[in-house]
DNA sequence: GCAAAAGTGTTCCGTGTACACCCATGC
DNA sequence: GCATGGGTGTACACGGAACACTTTTGC
């Protein structure tokens, strides 16, 4: 290319780096991704938006996905996996989206790319919001907003990646669902990811096959229907198969 | 966290961002992967590593790799995917790298992030190098360098990523081998790919009910053994099955 | 008693896996 | 004629998919 006869401190980007992470939470119904509210000057306008972060100076891309999720939910360990990479010079072609993020990080920002990671989460929990932002909720995966940035892109594809994580690592599930749950619970997180269908006889065999999902000896109760059997997760278990295929 | 107490500025990284190649080839036996000399000053250091380079102003991270693809083989559609960025801090921890960078690219760089891509060559094409590149070679997977970096663990890492990529896009196979190949050469490819043995009948079998790989009226010649048949691989009809099953 | 959801077995089909011998060619 | 790799068929096991009725509970 012509690389000599421009300067080459302009021709290549130095650029900011972000994560945003897509927490997914299951309400026994379908997935939620958990949104905050991004602070705009004007209160009138207060857009949501996937919770992310700049990365810091001594960080790597994973530090920084951890740092949100505990400023966003005061959760520690949750499971956490980085998914794709977005880098678009058009990522930062609205002007809104740009004042926002100088007002945010009070820095002349012209280029963004970000890292997105994906995670998972009881819905249930109390979250414990510990930093900058003002309103966290979950929002079910089919009434997203339209958000700022690619957040709808991202969200998108991290459907498709939380399918490939089940498959390389069927157990985190579970961090979806109470620590007793019922084979329907169960059964509908999967047709929510998976958008079909399970034979409920076939599902039940299926769990049944699994030793790892222990029936309890605990039922539901409260509900005007036939009370459902809880299972749990045995995570030694699970581990101890998992390591006998290899 | 204590971001009031400190200047914004330095406190977020502003860094350059690279891209990073792993492309395959297979030479009948194993997976190559497609390595670079880097121009050291002192000219008898000279290390091999991964084709890459800084992403320009107006480029996004995907443009940025079929450039580097194109510089480096001459062609222009391969097959690409990105897999994983990676962004330690300690990435540029090797003085001798980071002092390669700056005479490279003529910029102090502190810090520097990559995203890491994959693509698939045929190991046979002549490779028209029209850039930087002094140097261009094949090397198979399990004879690598210490490469500079975290060049090895890329690779590394882009080895699991090639397995999923042939699940989720069975056809891409097809970009490792020649267009006319024998029934052997894809089960060796196989056996590369996976590390595992497959047996010879039922792979037979498997592509004899692919009808997307076709038999050819060719045979190999002059081996000291019986001719193997051609096969080829026929992407329309591959399609038109993939868009069938949805 | 009725609405609502839980739970339970059998059959069938397709895919994966194990396994051993003859064939064509060059030297 | 022998070494080298190419090509072929059958039998079994397993997992996924289809399919309908009875049970329990609250109202």
């Amino acid at each position: 290319m012509n690389a000599n006869t421009v300067d080459m401190k302009t021709q290549f980007i130095r650029t900011y780096v972000s994560v945003d992470c897509v927490v997914f939470g299951f309400d026994g119904q379908s997935l939620n991704v958990l949104l905050v509210k991004r602070n705009t000057e004007k209160t009138e306008v207060s857009e949501l938006k996937l919770p992310g972060s700049l990365i810091y100076q001594d960080e790597d891309a994973d530090t920084a996905a951890y740092r949100v999720l505990t400023e966003l939910t005061g959760i520690n360990k949750m499971a956490l996996r980085q998914f794709k990479s977005f880098t678009s010079p058009l990522r930062t072609s609205n002007p809104e989206d740009v004042s926002w993020l100088e007002s945010e990080y009070s820095n002349k920002i012209d280029r963004l790319i970000t890292i997105s990671y994906l995670s998972l989460c009881k819905i249930d929990r109390k979250l414990n919001v510990v930093s900058k932002y003002k309103t966290v909720q979950w929002c079910p995966v089919d009434e997203l907003p339209k958000m700022p940035f690619d957040h709808n892109q991202i969200v998108e594809e991290s459907l498709k990646e939380i399918c490939r994580w089940l498959e390389s690592e069927p157990s985190v599930v579970f961090e979806l669902l109470p620590s007793k749950f019922t084979a329907a619970q169960l059964r509908r997180l999967y047709e929510a990811v998976y958008r079909k269908n399970y034979d409920v006889r076939n599902f039940h065999k299926k769990i049944a096959g699994m030793d790892y999902i222990v029936l309890t000896d605990e039922w539901q109760s409260g509900v005007s229907h036939r009370a459902a059997r809880f299972y749990k997760f045995d995570k030694v278990l699970y581990k101890k198969r998992m390591a006998a295929i290899e």
